[in-house]
DNA sequence: CTTTTATGAATGAAGG
DNA sequence: CCTTCATTCATAAAAG
């Protein structure tokens, strides 16, 4: 398993180590950094200046290896600042993890658990429920359930819950919305104290298309996992 | 310079375009895809079976891409599972794109404002809390917030939100207030007096630990800056 | 300016 | 379904 704590190392875009070097050293040099070739009396077996990438290939890969540090190192950043900014006290990061307090001194044994629904699991649900279909039903709950359970832990009655919260509030803001939409004649419109507090500018979340438009296929979400893909 | 927008398309690590298949294609095979190489009358140039790389350096530069394919899979993994829900949420709450901080330098890129009350709007709310109504009921929230809408701007759900809140601290105070109190000396059995309900000691619910499914990688979709890191 | 606290708002779950 | 509660999140305000 990779480690991502230490994994920069050997890829830190700057670092040349000689061992890892290769594309820094000399593959366009030419091929007298091979071992043994072929070397053999009598016939044509003299290293030659021979390339077996193009220029144009071999720039390419450079390319190639280049972006992948880049972008490496500005997700770190982006991951940095965010977390830094929204959390500095927990740890929650990833998801949920088992309660850290077991209770030395002991009282509260009781922590957190309740169900907190993964990002893909969420746009799962949110299509889901775009998708008109005011009825759950049984029988869908557990095809959704089955659905998401792939993509995090979760149970039937998550799901239950999560559309009858999502039916009720989506409701309850579209009354509010009338209503005050009803009664805003008599109010005059901009009421500007020194201090504008803005009320909660209430959403109008018809459809919630445009963004979230290419995601497709997010899938483990923190482990670094040990499969590695291999270039072949 | 490359722009991280198309990268991606060289970048998937499943990907085996022929046009930069490089390394898949045939680095270790040997070199008989250069275009012309060395190129002179008299000398021997024909193109031999001459190895570059050595194997282990081959199997080092594969690695090398792989890892980093893979970190940058795993990063926007995590990125997206961390900005997904808030920042989404934001976005469906409906945020304010006419805020006038966020044309200029870009800082401000979601301005979310809550209502926070007048002194006269809280001395008003706090008068009502202590008349001991517990339950503020919807009309009643209705009254209150036309009369505090005459001191500042302010919504029914501000109201709500208050009172919720309100009574969920006053609460949550005493509780602590009391379970200091006795907790002392008893370590054990801390069965709170009042109407304390206990959080449940429900279902377990673990970790979303393993997940497997699909390895699709999703690199299409980013907001990394443009600047590249060239090798050299 | 950075860190801490107070509190408005969002949301999963329970009760009826 | 609707209401209510408990917990959590994010931010305005306060403290350093």
């Amino acid at each position: 398993m990779m480690d991502p704590q230490q994994i920069p190392t050997s890829l830190q875009p700057h670092e040349n180590g000689n061992g890892n070097g290769i594309i820094n050293g000399g593959i366009e040099a030419n091929g007298n950094n091979n071992n043994n070739s072929s070397n053999n009396g009598g016939t044509i077996n003299r290293v030659l200046y021979v390339k077996v990438m193009t220029d144009e290939q071999l720039e390419i890969l450079r390319t190639q290896i280049a972006v992948y540090a880049t972008i490496c190192e500005q997700l770190v950043e982006m991951h940095k600042a965010i977390t830094a900014q929204q959390d500095l006290a927990g740890v929650r990061l990833g998801n949920l993890y088992c309660d850290p307090m077991v209770t030395a001194v002991g009282h509260k044994i009781t922590a957190r658990q309740r169900w907190t629904p993964t990002p893909v699991q969420l746009q799962i649900l949110e299509r889901i429920f775009d998708q008109g279909t005011g009825t759950p039903s049984k029988q869908k709950i557990k095809e959704i359930t089955a659905e998401l359970s792939q993509h995090g832990q979760i149970s039937e009655t998550n799901v239950y819950n999560w559309f009858q919260n999502r039916r009720a509030r989506s409701k309850r803001k579209q009354l509010n919305n009338n209503s005050q939409n009803n009664a805003e004649s008599e109010v005059e419109t901009d009421v500007e104290s020194p201090k504008d507090k803005k009320t909660k500018p209430e959403d109008f979340q018809s459809q919630p298309n445009s963004m979230m438009g290419a995601d497709d296929s997010c899938f483990q979400n923190q482990e670094i996992s040990s499969s590695m893909h291999t270039i072949d």
